[in-house]
RNA sequence: GCCUCUGUAGCUCAGUCGGUAGAGCAGCGGACUGAAAAUCCGCGUGUCGUUGGUUCAAUUCCGACCGGAGGCA
């Protein structure tokens, strides 16, 4: 599994921490897992214990101003541990993967060649997927292309597109359903920018090795109502924190529906309780039910990755155990 | 105390002129390659309040009881 080519810098040597002395690290560590499971607090434990800094894999952490309901990590909870891919770009300004695979690779590989530990501590699976493989990402066409096929797409109606999508690109075709107008849209649009097919990419990019070696960690509850009562409860922390204010203020200085950032949950059915103005309390219990749904999607999958080393809790995060098995497994790698 | 209505899935309710039941929401499982906190696909999970009676057969009809709502006193 390990090679001379990252022993140089994978090997730590931490002669003060008994713990983790002459263990062998691989290049990066994740900590993945659904949301409200600790994730943050772990990651800055183990950095502080294996000279780490983390690489944040969150979709959402990425923008600025929106502090309260993305849980970012606060200066307190991040000790003095160095964070990157947060508060990175503006509400209004859309982010997409391909750029978090750009600019965190480049933060990772600045960790590496500082010498500390990479870990990457976030929840969103296709950020975290992404960067590790190093995925490449055919160029998309202009808005203006996308609208023109999304307009179709309404015209003509999902199977029609497929039928569209099959004389060119059969195995995507093949593949989707008539209700998936995000990816028909996109196969369509991406062949009719670069002349690719996205199924041939694909499987392409798949013969690729990853661009890093990873031990995976995530944490999960081991029973799924205490992760759904701390989903409620942190919810419930961040209205009284001041969200609905911190969502006003992001809908004043200009950002609306139509902007990436206003997918996030809480923010988008609270945003339009208060244009609506219809009742909080039910958009509040709207964001509790997305947000649980949310952990079920990040459930699966992260479960799909039989690579992931499950850390389970009780009925609350136990920082120290999880220190624990992250040594213990790192002790197995060596 | 009497009368009326009501009790079916986690919730709101359909339904069965007697042959063990189905919608919405919730929930569960899955997919995922430039929106991913997005998007999409699949799946009823049930002592039909309890207990007797009639019947080949009762969730359905009848009685009693228990719970809920309303009305009259």
């Amino acid at each position: 599994m390990l090679d001379v080519t990252y022993l140089e810098c994978g090997v730590i040597s931490l002669k003060a921490c008994n713990m983790v002395q002459n263990a062998v690290i691989p290049q990066v560590l994740v900590i993945a897992g659904p949301t409200a499971t600790g994730k943050t607090a772990l990651g800055v434990a183990l950095a502080k214990k294996i000279n780490g800094e983390i690489v944040s894999a969150d979709s959402m952490q990425v923008y600025t101003q929106m502090d309260i309901g993305t849980a970012k990590p606060t200066k307190t909870e991040m000790g003095d541990i160095f964070h990157y891919m947060i508060n990175i770009t503006q509400p209004d300004e859309d982010y997409s993967v391909a750029r978090y695979v750009k600019e965190a690779t480049e933060c990772v590989d600045n960790i590496i060649n500082s010498g500390k530990q990479p870990i990457i501590v976030g929840g969103t699976g296709l950020y975290i997927d992404s960067l590790l493989k190093g995925r490449d990402f055919l160029e998309r066409g202009d808005m203006e292309l996308r609208k023109i096929l999304e307009k179709k797409y309404d015209e003509i109606g999902g199977e029609l597109m497929l039928v569209e999508l099959g004389k060119i690109d059969p195995v995507s075709a093949e593949r989707l359903f008539p209700n998936d107008k995000k990816r028909i849209v996109r196969a369509l649009e991406i062949y009719k920018h670069t002349g690719k097919l996205i199924s041939e990419h694909d499987a392409l990019s798949k013969e690729i090795p990853p661009r890093y070696d990873a031990i995976k960690f995530a944490l999960m509850y081991n029973d799924r109502n205490v992760l759904y009562e701390k989903i409620n409860k942190r919810v419930d922390n961040m209205i009284e924190n001041g969200l609905i204010d911190e969502i006003k203020s992001l809908l004043d200085s200009g950002v609306t529906e139509k902007h990436i950032s206003m997918q996030a949950i809480g923010y988008k059915e609270i945003a339009k309780a208060l244009i609506n103005n219809t009742d909080l309390d039910e958009a509040i219990d709207k964001v509790k039910m997305e947000s649980r749904r949310y952990a079920k999607r990040q459930l699966t999958w992260f479960r799909r990755d039989n690579d992931i080393i499950w850390i389970y809790w009780d009925d609350k995060p136990n920082i120290k155990h999880g220190i624990d098995c992250i040594v213990e497994k790192l002790y197995e790698t060596k």
